[in-house]
DNA sequence: GCCAACGTTGGC
DNA sequence: GCCAACGTTGGC
């Protein structure tokens, strides 16, 4: 089983849309590399949530409620979507700086590959996230 | 708003 | 099959 992260722009479909509404089908998806990581997802993985753009902070928790099957958005057979529903929001979303600044996420995709919107995270990276979202923001600042 | 990085398209 | 032109993404 493997962690991921997927990135939205929130005027587009925003981490409080997706509490709000229940669940996601995560479509719109037009690159191979991530339309690949969507089809190697399986039911029950965790996903991070990444508002690109606006915020550039991961934001929440969901999880993989359905494999991937055709993208019902468009004819073209070549792309998918997978299901998926929030788990919690993070007690302080982590952002896109703290990560670039954190020795052992440096080679996240997130960093390395900032264009690409479906990404696995290794379970170490997985526990660093969950980690930086469990600090306390600083009461000075 | 700019632009670097990257992906796609199409002419040759 | 190469590559120039173009479009898109997303950090800054």
């Amino acid at each position: 089983m493997t962690a991921w992260l997927v990135k939205s722009e929130p005027g587009t479909y925003s981490w409080q849309r997706f509490l709000k509404e229940g669940s996601a089908t995560w479509d719109g998806v037009r690159n191979y590399q991530a339309r690949n990581n969507l089809s190697a997802m399986e039911k029950g993985d965790q996903v991070l949530f990444y508002h690109s753009n606006v915020g550039q902070e991961v934001v929440g928790l969901a999880r993989v409620t359905k494999e991937s099957y055709p993208d019902p958005t468009t004819e073209d057979p070549r792309w998918l979507v997978v299901d998926l529903k929030p788990v919690r929001s993070l007690e302080s979303p982590v952002p896109l700086s703290a990560i670039k600044s954190h020795p052992h996420l440096k080679d996240l995709a997130l960093v390395r590959h900032s264009r690409l919107s479906v990404m696995p995270v290794s379970p170490s990276e997985f526990k660093a996230l969950l980690n930086l979202s469990r600090k306390k923001r600083d009461p000075a600042q």
